[in-house]
DNA sequence: CGGTCGAAGGATATCCTTCGACCGGTGCAATATT
C-alpha cells in the first residue's frame, strides 16, 4: 500500500469513522492529496462526499464547498458535526449577520475545516478576497451538473466558478456529481478549468429498476393511465410532472382514497416543502407527486416506484430522477407515461433569446471605463439587475469581448459590437440547437425498440451487453408483434439522412446486440469524430444502421451509416 | 411548442365553434413590508 493510501485509510477510520473504502473513492481521494483535480461521477449514496473530506484533513488550509441549495448546506454541517468530523461551517443568506460573521471566524482564526457556501456568495468580490487570504487548499463544487444545466440562464455564477477559482491562487478543485453524459463531463472540466483531471466514474447500472414507457396519443388517457398506474403501486413513490397545476391535480386525485399523497413544486410555501420533503423521508407520506424541484438531496434508500407522467427535458435529468429508486437494491418500478406533444414544453423551455440592449450597454460601460469594472460597478452604471450584468458579461466573455480578472471586468479587444452582438447570437443558437438535440434524445428513449437499459447506459458512455431483460421491450421480445402501443418508433433522425426504422420484427430479432461482423467499427463509441458541416463530436450510441453522435456546436444527431459511407461525413480525429 | 381560457362571432335566442392571448421550471440573495 502506498503511504498517501495508509495515510487516507488512517484519517478515514479515525477522523470519520468508515472503516473501508470503495475503489474509485480511494482512487479519487489519492488523486486530490496527490494535488489533481477530480471530476467524480457517482450515484447518490456511493460516497461521492468522501471524496472530498478525507484528503480536505490530510491538505492543509480550508476547504471551500459550493453547493446549489442552502438546504444541502446546513444538511452537510449536520452530518459531519452528527459523525464528529473536523468543524463545518455555511454562509448564506438564510443565516442572519451574527451567524454569518461567526462562520468566517470559525473558518478563519479557529481553523474549522469546511465552508460550504452558493456560488452566488463567490460573485461578491469581498467574499473572493476573504477565502483568498485563507489559503484554501481546496475547492470543491458539489453536484457539479448545475455548472451544465443553470449556468447558462438561470444561474449564471455558475459558469463564473472556474474564474474564481484562479482567483483564489488555484486549489486544487474536485467536482461532483451523481449524473453527468460525456458531454456534460466535458463541460464541467472547461468551466471550471480543471487541469488534466481524474475522471472517476462508478455505479452506473441499476439492474434493480424495471425500465417501462407507456405511449399515449391522447392526453386524457394518459392522465387515467397514470392514476391507474400508480394506484396498483406500493409505496414509497414519486410522481414527477412537468407543471405546478399537474402537480397539485394529481396529488388531490391519488389521494382521493385516503392514500398519504402531497404535491411539492417551487411555489409552496418554504414551510410546505419542508414537511412534504420530511414526511417523505420519515415515511409520513407515501406518494409525492413533484415537479422538478423535488430531488437534489434525497437520499432514501427504499422508494419503491417513479412514475413520469411528463417526459422530462433530457435523459440526462430523466436518470437523475429514476436513480432515487431502488437505491437498497430491492425491485424497483420506473415508468415513463409518454405523449411526443409533452416534449413540446420541454423545446420551449430549451428556446434562448439574447438580450441585444444589455450586451450593447454593458460593452459600452465596460469599454469606457478606464480600467477594470466591477459587477457591482456594472450594475450602477447600466441599471441592470444583478443576474442579467451576470449573464452579460458571461457572454461576452465567451466570444472573446471582455475578459474577468481579480480586479473585475475588463474590456478585450475592439471589435464592433454589432460582430460583437451576433457573435453572441451563434452562440446562443448553438446552445439552443443543443438543448433541444438532448430533447429529441428524450424522444429517443421513449420511442426506442432496443433495449431500453442498453440506451440510457449507452448514453453515459458505459457499453451493456444487449437485453437486459428487464425493461418492456427486453420482456415483450416473445411477443413482439403483440406490443401493446405497436406505434413504430418514429426515428431520432435529425441529420441529412431519412433513416427510416427497421420493420417491427427485425427489431426484436434476439441477434447479438452488437454490429453483427466482426471487423472493427470504423466510429467507436467515444471515438472522437469530425463532420464537414457539424465540426467536432463524439460517437454516443450505435444501432443498426446508424450511429448518434454529439456534436459540440450541435448536439445529438443521428446518422445513417449508409449516408455516412456514401458521402464521406465523418472522419475520426485525434 | 402545446394546452387553456375567455371573448367574439356565427347560427339561432342558447349553444357551439373559432381565434388569439397567455402561460409554463429549477434558487440564490437582497429588498420592501408587516
Amino acid at each position: 500500500m502506498s503511504a498517501t493510501a495508509d495515510r487516507i485509510r488512517t484519517v478515514a477510520r479515525d477522523s470519520f469513522g468508515w472503516e473501508s473504502l470503495r475503489p474509485g473513492q480511494e482512487e479519487a481521494m489519492t488523486a486530490v492529496v496527490e494535488g489533481r483535480d477530480v471530476l467524480a461521477v457517482m450515484p447518490t449514496g456511493y460516497g461521492k462526499s468522501a471524496i472530498y473530506q478525507v484528503p480536505a484533513v490530510l491538505r492543509d488550509g480550508p476547504t471551500i464547498v459550493v453547493s446549489p441549495l442552502i438546504s444541502l448546506q446546513t444538511d452537510q454541517v449536520a452530518r459531519l458535526e452528527a459523525i464528529g468530523a473536523p468543524e463545518a461551517v455555511a454562509l448564506n443568506s438564510a443565516q442572519g449577520d451574527a451567524e454569518n460573521a461567526q462562520a468566517w471566524r470559525a473558518v478563519g482564526r479557529e481553523g474549522a475545516e469546511f465552508l460550504f457556501l452558493s456560488p452566488e456568495q463567490l460573485a461578491k468580490d469581498e467574499v473572493v478576497e476573504r477565502i483568498r487570504d485563507l489559503r484554501p487548499s481546496l475547492f470543491v463544487v458539489d453536484e457539479a451538473h448545475c455548472i451544465s444545466s443553470w449556468g447558462h440562464d438561470f444561474r449564471p455564477d455558475y459558469l463564473a466558478l472556474g474564474a474564481v477559482v484562479e482567483r483564489l491562487g488555484r486549489p486544487v478543485v474536485a467536482a461532483l456529481t451523481a449524473t453527468a453524459a460525456t458531454p456534460v463531463q466535458a463541460e464541467i472540466v472547461e468551466r471550471l478549468r480543471l487541469r488534466d483531471p481524474l475522471v472517476v466514474s462508478r455505479g452506473f447500472d441499476r439492474p434493480n429498476l424495471r425500465l417501462d414507457v407507456v405511449r399515449h396519443a391522447e392526453a386524457e388517457d394518459k392522465h387515467r393511465a397514470v392514476l391507474a398506474g400508480v394506484g396498483e403501486l406500493s409505496g414509497p413513490g414519486l410522481v414527477y410532472v412537468a407543471t405546478r397545476k399537474d402537480a397539485e391535480r394529481y396529488a388531490a386525485e391519488l389521494g382521493d382514497g385516503g392514500r398519504a399523497v402531497a404535491a411539492y413544486h417551487a411555489g409552496l410555501p418554504a414551510r410546505v416543502r419542508e414537511e412534504v420533503h420530511r414526511g417523505f423521508l420519515d415515511g409520513d407520506l407515501e406518494v409525492v407527486v413533484a415537479t422538478s424541484a423535488f430531488g437534489m438531496g434525497i437520499d432514501k434508500p427504499d422508494v419503491r416506484f417513479v412514475v413520469h407522467a411528463d417526459a422530462p427535458d433530457s435523459v440526462d435529468s430523466y436518470y437523475q430522477e429514476i436513480g432515487r429508486a431502488g437505491r437498497d437494491g430491492d425491485e424497483a418500478t420506473v415508468v415513463l407515461h409518454y405523449r411526443p406533444e409533452d416534449l413540446g414544453l420541454r423545446r420551449f423551455f430549451a428556446s434562448t433569446n439574447v438580450d441585444q440592449q444589455a450586451l450593447r450597454a454593458v460593452l459600452t460601460a465596460v469599454r469606457r471605463a478606464r480600467g477594470a469594472l466591477t459587477l457591482a460597478a456594472l450594475r450602477e452604471r447600466t441599471g441592470l439587475s444583478a443576474r442579467k450584468v451576470t449573464s452579460t458579461v458571461n457572454a461576452l466573455q465567451e466570444v472573446g469581448a471582455v475578459q474577468r480578472t481579480r480586479r473585475g471586468v475588463l474590456a478585450e479587444g475592439s471589435a464592433p459590437p454589432r460582430a460583437v452582438v451576433a457573435d453572441v447570437v451563434e452562440l446562443a443558437d448553438s446552445r439552443e440547437r443543443i438543448e433541444r438535440s438532448r430533447v429529441e434524445m428524450m424522444r429517443g428513449y421513449a420511442e426506442t425498440r432496443d433495449c431500453r437499459r442498453q440506451f440510457l447506459l449507452g448514453y453515459f458512455g458505459e457499453p451493456h451487453a444487449g437485453s437486459c431483460g428487464a425493461c418492456d421491450i427486453c420482456l415483450d421480445d416473445g411477443a413482439a408483434d403483440l406490443g401493446p402501443s405497436a406505434s413504430p418508433a418514429a426515428p431520432v433522425a435529425v441529420s441529412p439522412s431519412d433513416a427510416s426504422s427497421p420493420p417491427a420484427g427485425a427489431a426484436q430479432a434476439p441477434a447479438p446486440p452488437t454490429s453483427p461482423a466482426d471487423e472493427p467499427d470504423p466510429f467507436p463509441l467515444q471515438a472522437a469524430v469530425v463532420h464537414p458541416e457539424w465540426g467536432d463530436g463524439v460517437v454516443m450510441r450505435h444501432e443498426e444502421d446508424r450511429i448518434t453522435i454529439f456534436f459540440e456546436r450541435e448536439g445529438y444527431k443521428t446518422l445513417s451509416r449508409e449516408l455516412i459511407a456514401e458521402h464521406d461525413l465523418l472522419s475520426r480525429t485525434a
